[in-house]
RNA sequence: GACCCUAUCGUCUAGUGGUUGAGGACACCGCUCUUUCAAGGCGGUAACACGGGUUCGAAUCCCGUUAGGGUCGCCA
C-alpha cells in the first residue's frame, strides 16, 4: 500500500518554522515514497480560525514548494477541495466526530459524565513502536494512575484534539504520522483510540524539536520563529528547504548545499535524529548563498522582484533586458534579497543621492582633474562594455601616476552614490554611456561647486 | 511531583567495538587574491558532559549522575 501522510496545522495566523519543518518532513516522504501528502486544517476552535489565518498556511506552504496532493483548495473553505477523503476542515466534519464518539459509548469504551465525553483509558503502559525514536514503553505518570481517563467531547459537544486527530487519521487513511516529539508523550492516548475503533494505529515517526541558538524552546514570540519572516528577509525558497532539511536529518556524506529533488532522493525516516537541533541561523544564510549565487538568472530575477517592488522600485519602467543585466551583476555579491533595493536601486532612479561621509572624502578638488579626464575617455571609448572600461581605468591610472582605486572610488560614488556595490566596471556598462556620463557630469558640478578654484 | 526523549568542536553533523593522535560544513582567526563589498583559494583554533561497569580493545554496549528538551487541560 502506498504510503498516506499529512501536515495538520491549527490556523493561529502564522506558520512557526518548526511546523514548516514538519510539514516539509511529511512533504519529502511522501514524494521519497511516492505517497500522498494531505493537508488538513485543525480548526476545531472555529473562533481562532480566519480565512487569512488558514492562508498563511497554504501560502507558506506553496512558497516553500510544498504542494499536497489532497486538502483545501485556499484558505477559504467554502471554494472546496481535492481529494477523495474530505472535508479538509475540521470545522466541516463536527458529524463525523460525534458519530464516532457515539460508537465509543456504545462500545463501553467512553462515558457521559458532567456533560463531557470521556475516554476510558487502559491502565497498562503503551508500547510506542517509533521510527525515530525506537521502541518507547511509556508509564503512567502520577496523574494517570489516579485517573487514567480523559475527555474526548468537552461540555459545550465539541471534541477535543486527540480525538479528532485520531479520527481523521483513521478515516483519511493515514499510514505514517510524522510529527514533532511535543506529540510524543500524548501517543499512548492515540494508540488506545484507534484501538477502541478496532484498528491498528498508523506508523509513528517523531521528529525532534527545532531549539533556539541558545537552546531554549522556541516559542511564537521569538524572533526567527515565524516562516513569514524568512520570506520577508529574502531567504530563497530552495534555501529554506535545504537547511530546514539538515535539522534533524543528514544525507550522512558530508554534503551539505542540496537541491530539493536530491533531497527528495536521499530522504528517508531512519536517518532522522533523536536529538533536538538549535536554529542557525549563519548556516542558513550560508546555504542560501550558495543556492541564490547558483540558480538560473531568470530564477533571480522571479526572487527579487517582489522585493524590488517592496522598496518602491517599480520593474515594469525599465526593459527586461536592462533589469536582467542590472540583477546579473548582483548575482552573485547578495545573500539574502533584501539587500537588492539597498545595493541596486542606483540603477532604477534618475538622481544618485551620495553618501555623506563618501562624498566628503571624493569629492575633492584633487579628484576634480582625474574626474574630468575620465569623461573624456568614457565620451571617446568606441564601445562602452566592461572590458573597455577597465582598460581605460588602468591606462589612465598609468598615465596619471595613481593606483586603480584612486580613480575607481570617486567613479563609484558618482554613479551609484555608495561605497559599496556590483563591479564597478560591469555596473557603468549596464548603466551605459548615456548615464555614466550624466552622473560624472553631476559629480565634477558638485566639486566645481564647492572648489571655486578648480 | 510523575512520565518520556536526548547528550561528538560555539552551531549543524560524520562516526553503529579496533583502518580515529575523532572527519566535514557554518561561524571565528590568520594569509592570499582583488575596482568597493563580498565571494574564492590556502592554513589555523576548537568536541566524544561526568562517574562506574562489560571487553584484549568503547565516542560507539550497559548502569548511574548531571544537563537540556518534551508531556501530564473541557489548548492544539
Amino acid at each position: 500500500m502506498s504510503c498516506r501522510v499529512r501536515f495538520a496545522p491549527s490556523p493561529t495566523g502564522f506558520l512557526h518554522i518548526g511546523g514548516a519543518r514538519t510539514a516539509l518532513f511529511n512533504w519529502l516522504y511522501a514524494r521519497h515514497m511516492g505517497g500522498c501528502f494531505v493537508l488538513r486544517i485543525e480548526d476545531t476552535d472555529a473562533a481562532r480560525s480566519t480565512q487569512e489565518a488558514v492562508d498563511v498556511i497554504t501560502e507558506g506552504l506553496r512558497w516553500l514548494g510544498l504542494d499536497w496532493d489532497e486538502g483545501p483548495v485556499s484558505g477559504d473553505a467554502t471554494q472546496g477541495s481535492k481529494g477523495g477523503h474530505g472535508p479538509y476542515f475540521q470545522s466541516q466534519r463536527q458529524a463525523i466526530y460525534q458519530r464516532r464518539a457515539r460508537e465509543l459509548i456504545d462500545k463501553g469504551l467512553a462515558y457521559e459524565q458532567d456533560g463531557v465525553v470521556r475516554f476510558r483509558m487502559e491502565r497498562e503502559p503503551v508500547v510506542i513502536d517509533d521510527l525515530v525514536v525506537g521502541e518507547v514503553r511509556r508509564e503512567l505518570t502520577d496523574r494517570e494512575a489516579v485517573d487514567p481517563n480523559f475527555v474526548i467531547v468537552r461540555s459545550d459537544g465539541q471534541p477535543v484534539f486527540h480525538l479528532v486527530n485520531v479520527v481523521d487519521d483513521l478515516e483519511m487513511g493515514i499510514t505514517h504520522v510524522i510529527r514533532g516529539e511535543d506529540h510524543l508523550s500524548n501517543t499512548p492516548k492515540h494508540i488506545a483510540l484507534f484501538r477502541a475503533f478496532g484498528v491498528s494505529p498508523p506508523a509513528y515517526a517523531h521528529i525532534p524539536l527545532i531549539l533556539n541558538s541558545n537552546g531554549t524552546k522556541m516559542s511564537k514570540r521569538d524572533t526567527g520563529a515565524s516562516l513569514s519572516s524568512y520570506i520577508e528577509a529574502g531567504y530563497a525558497p530552495e534555501g529554506i528547504v535545504n537547511y530546514l532539511s539538515l535539522l534533524g536529518w543528514s544525507p550522512k556524506d558530508d554534503r551539505e548545499v542540496l537541491s530539493t529533488e536530491e533531497i527528495i532522493r536521499l530522504f528517508d525516516l531512519p536517518q532522522i535524529h533523536r536529538h533536538n537541533a538549535r536554529f542557525d541561523v549563519n548556516k542558513l544564510h550560508w546555504i542560501n548563498y550558495e543556492h541564490i549565487r547558483t540558480m538560473p538568472q531568470a530564477r533571480f530575477n522571479e526572487l527579487a522582484r517582489p522585493h524590488l517592488l517592496e522598496s518602491g522600485i517599480d520593474p515594469s519602467r525599465f526593459s527586461d533586458d536592462y533589469i536582467s543585466a542590472a540583477l546579473a551583476t548582483c548575482k552573485e555579491k547578495i545573500k539574502v534579497f533584501s539587500e537588492l533595493p539597498g545595493f541596486a536601486d542606483f540603477y532604477f532612479t534618475e538622481t544618485v543621492h551620495y553618501d555623506a561621509e563618501a562624498a566628503q572624502k571624493q569629492l575633492t578638488e584633487s579628484n576634480l582633474p582625474r574626474l574630468r579626464r575620465l569623461r573624456e575617455a568614457m565620451t571617446e571609448l568606441p564601445e562602452f562594455n566592461a572590458e573597455a572600461i577597465q582598460q581605460t581605468f588602468k591606462s589612465l591610472a598609468k598615465e596619471l601616476g595613481v593606483k586603480v582605486g584612486v580613480l575607481v572610488h570617486p567613479v563609484r560614488l558618482a554613479c551609484t552614490g555608495k561605497t559599496v556595490g556590483p563591479s564597478l566596471y560591469h555596473l557603468m556598462e549596464v548603466l551605459g554611456r548615456e548615464r555614466v556620463l550624466h552622473r560624472l557630469e553631476q559629480a565634477i558640478a558638485v566639486i566645481e561647486k564647492s572648489c571655486p578654484t578648480g
